[in-house]
DNA sequence: TGGCTATTTCA
DNA sequence: GAAATAGCC
């Protein structure tokens, strides 16, 4: 007779720890075809990135590794997953296909189809948490992080699961091959590298790098993008601000899963109707990093150039664009998602609109003017940030003056408002 | 997870 | 006259 088999349908959980799916599947049957499909609507749509390509390809360089040492192997196919995993699961008998659910509203629309072609196929799919700290679709829908907050610190925990000993795959895999990675930010790909990263990562010293631009935090979210690192077992070793910041992953997860048109829209409906009177070509200066502002010049050239950008960075550069050269937020949303290699549509449509006073979680506009060189001041002391990345942003003519534009902007959100 | 400006405080 | 504070947007 022949052996029970299951998929497991590896997205963006890219690790062998505390992998709900792959556990579940490996204790309710004999063998497991571990399966990643490299969609070509990911790597070539709208929010193709090269960096974050490269990582993603690291990583299911080091899964495979990670298999193959207990055992078992990845299958990379190249398709779409609701074609090419009913096709796989014929192939071997698999009567099951387990994955961790997950929250974009294009991963929603994709695992509706898989779910329907894999039923249509005879196949059982299961979906299991895993992305996130705790079960974030379990809760009414809130749109405060505060009361969130509390709600969520009392929701229940799973246990956080060790690597499977070993893996068990059908003999005659197919593996397919890994295309080489192109050009890379500044961080490696995988779950070895984001274990190193976590493991050697103090929470201790996460306040005095998050006011100072020169530091760097945990370096932590790439790898909790692509599930290198579990969220729930960093919980595990996690205090304070930072464990706060984790809280606010799981909220942006639960606001996009309960307002899927928060990616298109503003949170705020009235909140779209803001003209946006900006100039492409300092939008094009934004991007390159010569706004002629130093804080937002380096930020810009550290993400272009490395994939990554200090947090208060990521707000200065953001209202910035948004306050201060009046362009739509979500056309630096989309450049955000474009080199970022920890780009995430939730948490970075989350913060742009945060940045933008158009979201969940509503602060008075006033609250939300990041003055450019006061931040400097403040968060670059040394001028350490500012000689690594834009040394020569100093003799840049400002594009624009700050102060009037602030103006303009209390202008332009008050007629939106119809104030 | 701001900042501007007027006002007060204190060296 | 710099530095802290209050009130406001």
């Amino acid at each position: 007779m022949m052996a029970t088999t299951a998929l497991v349908w590896f997205r963006r959980d890219l690790r062998v720890h505390d992998h709900p799916p792959l556990r579940a599947a490996l204790d309710a049957f004999e063998r497991v075809v571990p399966v990643f499909v490299l969609d070509p609507r990911l790597l070539e749509g709208r929010f193709e990135s090269e960096y974050r390509a490269a990582f993603l390809l690291d990583c299911l360089k080091d899964l495979r590794k990670a298999l193959q040492e207990r055992g078992g192997n990845l299958v990379v196919v190249r398709g779409t997953p609701e074609q090419e995993l009913p096709r796989l699961a014929r192939e071997h008998g698999a009567t099951a296909t387990y994955f961790a659910s997950d929250v974009s509203p294009f991963a929603m629309g994709r695992d509706q189809r898989v779910e329907a072609a894999l039923t249509e196929a005879g196949v059982e799919p299961r979906r299991t948490p895993g992305n996130f700290i705790a079960d974030i679709g379990k809760v009414k829908p809130y749109s405060v992080f505060s009361p969130f907050w509390r709600a969520w610190r009392e929701l229940p925990r799973r246990d956080v699961l060790g690597a499977p000993r070993t893996v068990t795959v059908p003999s005659n895999l197919a593996v397919g091959t890994i295309p080489a990675p192109g050009k890379r930010g500044d961080q490696h790909g995988g779950e070895a590298a984001g274990r190193r990263q976590m493991l050697a990562f103090d929470p201790a010293t996460y306040d005095d790098a998050r006011v100072n631009m020169a530091l760097q935090t945990s370096r932590l979210s790439a790898y909790l993008h692509f599930g290198c690192v579990s969220a729930r077992e960093l919980e595990t070793r996690s205090s304070g601000k930072f464990a706060r910041q984790l809280a606010w992953r799981d909220f942006y997860a639960h606001v996009l899963l309960k307002h899927p048109r928060n990616t298109r829209h503003a949170h705020q409906a009235e909140m779209d109707a803001i003209e946006w009177e900006g100039e492409d070509e300092h939008f094009h200066a934004w991007c390159e990093g010569r706004t002629g502002y130093p804080a937002v010049d380096a930020g810009m050239r550290q993400l272009a150039q490395t994939g990554w950008m200090h947090n208060r960075a990521r707000l200065i550069t953001a209202s910035f664009l948004v306050k201060d050269l009046h362009i739509d937020w979500r056309r630096g949303e989309q450049h955000f998602m474009r080199y970022l290699i920890d780009g995430d549509v939730a948490q970075n449509n989350g913060n742009w609109q945060w940045i933008s006073s158009v979201g969940v979680d509503p602060a008075p506009l006033y609250r939300r003017f990041y003055n450019p060189t006061l931040q400097l001041q403040r968060h670059d002391p040394d001028g350490d940030y500012v000689a690594r990345w834009a040394p020569d942003s100093q003799t840049i003519t400002p594009i624009v003056d700050h102060a009037v534009e602030r103006k303009r902007t209390m202008e332009a959100y008050g007629r939106a408002r119809g104030t």
